[in-house]
DNA sequence: TTGTATATGTAACCTTTGTTACTGATAAAT
DNA sequence: ATTTATCAGTAACAAAGGTTACATATACAA
């Protein structure tokens, strides 16, 4: 855990502060697919991600979800932090996209290393700060582009993301971390294989130059 | 100051921070319709607000407009907070939607105040944790609903900040700020209007019972 | 190999939203 | 009172996206 840790934290957080993260943290590895976080749950504590990927869902009244955003390397869930505080529950579903390493840091500590560590505090704010900003790119997408430049920007975000040039998903769920339909997502993929953007096969996707 | 201050921060904040913020923030008055931050400004404050609302845009490429939420009595503007830190520019706009009394307090105590005061903490966490959530909700809204229904929220939502029933708007100021255009949004009110649920008007729209 | 479940392709159609163009109404200015 | 600018109403049309229905293709299991 140490080495992981160092890699990921070492350059912003103190010694001392990574010795309060080794002391108090618990490791997680889970697979790809794994639930982390659902909808209506009581936070328990913070994840700081380690490697990986996890994607955060919303979900509508009709229970159909909408992709927000990743979490990668170094980040932590915003979202998370202020549920501890108030101890309300959470608003979103969080998924892991890949296998991904993370380290918990119970709630109870995330107050206390706010007044010790100025690190910790710049971490936070930043942490803050960075998913502010990816929620509103998700709302500019969503608010200001057509359905078609929203399935580019998914696939590029995607092959970035799971670091190949391959999307294993069907229309379906893509269709749905977009809230869009099957069959409108089926024919903006065929428009883009038309002009050799992409190559369309059964359960995958080639990107080729998006 | 001091009394405005302690109305609407006294109960969270302990007397040696509403000390402090009396020490170094400076109380400004501004009239309904005053731009207070442009996209792309450096922040030089953090504004506490203290009476009145101000409306928080997002620009799209074309420099067309949407309304994110309302700042109220006893928030905080997060995106502040957080371009304060990195020293980034602004990506948001705000402008008061009515007269407005606020305090600006300089960034460098944020961080002083953040290590300083637990009430000042759970303030910042907290705002972060009402923003995120008005964000959320903003692009549920947009995300999930159809045009007409987010019409109704925004008229609603416009007749509470407002304080009446009457909304002082043209159709084509609507329009902008639900990002949408102005033929779509007077076909849409006069919609409601048959249904009896607003009365239009030159220059302004009565709600009766939306 | 054959059957079965699932994924994809596609046409036809509908709804919502946006656009263009023009008309009439209203308020303010002269 | 008349002019002018702005605002609102509406029709006709276009485009995007969603829905239904069905055909075909593919993977996988029996």
């Amino acid at each position: 855990m140490i080495q992981e840790l160092k890699n990921s934290y070492g350059r912003q957080f103190e010694n001392t502060l990574i010795n309060d993260i080794l002391q108090v943290g618990t490791f997680r590895e889970v697979s790809a697919g794994y639930k982390l976080i659902e909808i209506g749950d009581y936070i328990k504590g913070m994840p700081l991600l380690v490697s990986g990927a996890i994607k955060v869902l919303r979900e509508d009244k009709e229970g159909d979800e909408l992709l927000l955003y990743y979490l990668e390397q170094g980040d932590t869930c915003s979202m998370t932090m202020t549920c501890c505080i108030g101890q309300t529950r959470s608003e979103i579903r969080a998924i892991a996209e890949v296998d991904t390493k993370l380290i918990m840091i119970p709630i109870r500590k995330m107050e206390e290393w706010t007044a010790k560590y100025k690190s910790w505090r710049n971490f936070v704010f930043e942490s803050y700060h960075s998913r502010l900003n990816e929620l509103l790119i998700t709302l500019d997408s969503i608010a200001f582009d057509r359905m078609d430049e929203r399935l580019v920007s998914y696939l590029k975000e995607k092959a970035r993301v799971n670091n190949e040039y391959i999307i294993r998903n069907t229309h379906q769920e893509i269709a749905q971390e977009l809230h869009s339909s099957r069959v409108v997502i089926s024919r903006l993929l065929k428009k883009l294989e038309q002009i050799d953007k992409i190559e369309l096969h059964r359960n995958y996707i080639k990107i080729l130059n998006l």
